[in-house]
DNA sequence: CGGCACGTTGACGTTTTTCAATAGCCGTGG
DNA sequence: CCACGGCTATTGAAAAACGTCAACGTGCCG
């Protein structure tokens, strides 16, 4: 695989927004190589020795059941960091895969192990990022368990729109969506059917435009109002109180 | 169902497996104060300052829909840390109530901070609590996204099953479940009647008998292969290579 | 040009929900 | 003691949401 370190990098590393400039730079001093993953590829390392962290390009995590359905918990997105559970304590049966060309960094997890005891900071750093994974898969249950298909695919949107913000790949309400329908059915536990039809229905609206690739949300507010969305667990910062213990 | 207010402490905390005893009393010793929390009430202190470690009792973590719908996204059992996220993180709009009366024991959250500083291994034992939450919920989503009524009857049961196990309060296959229906119903997206009824046909094929308050899972083999389930996710070791870093 | 992946739509089936009614249990107050 | 209300479990009937099957269109790419 091409280990070109072409440059488009991320401005911001998915972790706590507390960390500096200086720590950012210890987290990617400890890649050890970068590389592209192509479409269909896992992202996760053989033998679940490395962390990946995201620099470019969309992933998600999803299992398998025997029978074939798919369920997609999560997607991958430009700073996220995956495989910290897989690494630290053990395998996983669930699966990570390159939506399209990613670039990616991998973190030995030794040295993530290491940060727990040396840099207490960047240890917390990688707890938070394990706790806002929670946060989101929490909502993710609100979701599936509480929410009809408008709300959930309203959800989605508005959630992917925060994330992809936060690092600054949106254009306004606009944003790429690289991704078919299908991988929306699979992760709001729909039928692609039904997924086409509540978009149908939500363009009809004037809810929302989607075109193949592309997503821009005409309604945001109305949106949000459909599914109660509120983007507080997305957010990176550690207790104030706390800050000058870590 | 269980009159057993008093003291029957918990054998383990839910936490790393390799913690040594010494460690886990190191756990217990932050433990400001222990007190009884009465059914209904909720059991994320008043000012999320102090991270709730669960010593007897079972209590539910879940979001509240403005139509009151309500998704249950976890059970908190005896051993199982909560909290720790609001605490270290900020704010979140989950409610954590008690479903009978609990015994907790609060831990402040400068000192779980602290863990990070000075106790690298607990840091990484509180870490472990929040991955093994993060893989539960990846189950959840599944269950919600991807299987029926009875596979998500099968997977709760067999799951709760496997928690109470690792802390030493079933009897062979039989274990108290001292929940409504309705909050099974919460639990797994479905509405109250839909789950007396799935209950009932897997009741009467012999899979379980249910009670008031308890569960016997008659055809555990059965079960598992209705929802593949599998406990590998629930396991509390560090991997290998890294048991002697941290 | 053909093949393929993806999106779209209609007709129909199944799962699950909603509404409604009944029954048991339990504690409370008269 | 009994009547009463509140909560939970249970069951039937009808409706709604969502899934499946099948067909067709469209754009892309070799």
């Amino acid at each position: 695989m091409g280990s070109k370190t072409q440059n488009p990098l991320i401005e911001k590393l998915n972790l706590l927004t507390s960390l500096d400039d200086q720590e950012c730079r210890q987290i990617l001093n400890l890649c050890e190589n970068k590389q592209n993953v192509e479409r269909g590829q896992y992202l996760s390392s053989p033998d679940e020795d490395y962390v990946s962290l995201l620099l470019d390009g969309w992933a998600c995590r999803y299992k398998l059941l025997k029978d074939g359905r798919r369920q997609i918990t999560r997607f991958i997105l430009p700073g996220d960091l995956s495989g910290v559970r897989a690494c630290l304590f053990g395998i996983s049966d669930f699966t990570t895969e390159a939506l399209m060309t990613c670039q990616v960094a991998w973190i030995r997890g030794r040295d993530v192990a290491d940060l727990f005891v040396n840099s207490p900071r960047l240890a917390a750093a990688i707890t938070w990022a394990s706790a806002r994974e929670e946060a989101m898969l929490s909502e993710h249950v609100v979701s599936l368990g509480r929410r009809n298909a408008r709300e959930r695919m309203a959800h989605l949107f508005l959630e992917l729109h925060s994330r992809l913000e936060s690092v600054g790949i949106v254009d306004r309400m606009a944003y790429e969506l690289p991704i078919t329908q299908e991988m929306i059915a699979d992760t709001l536990g729909l039928s692609i059917v039904h997924v086409n039809r509540t978009i149908k229905t939500m363009r009809d609206d004037g809810l929302l435009e989607y075109r193949a690739g592309y997503v821009i949300l005409k309604e945001p507010k109305e949106l949000s109002k459909i599914c109660g969305f509120n983007s507080d667990h997305l957010d990176g910062a550690l207790h104030p109180q706390l800050e000058d213990l870590i």
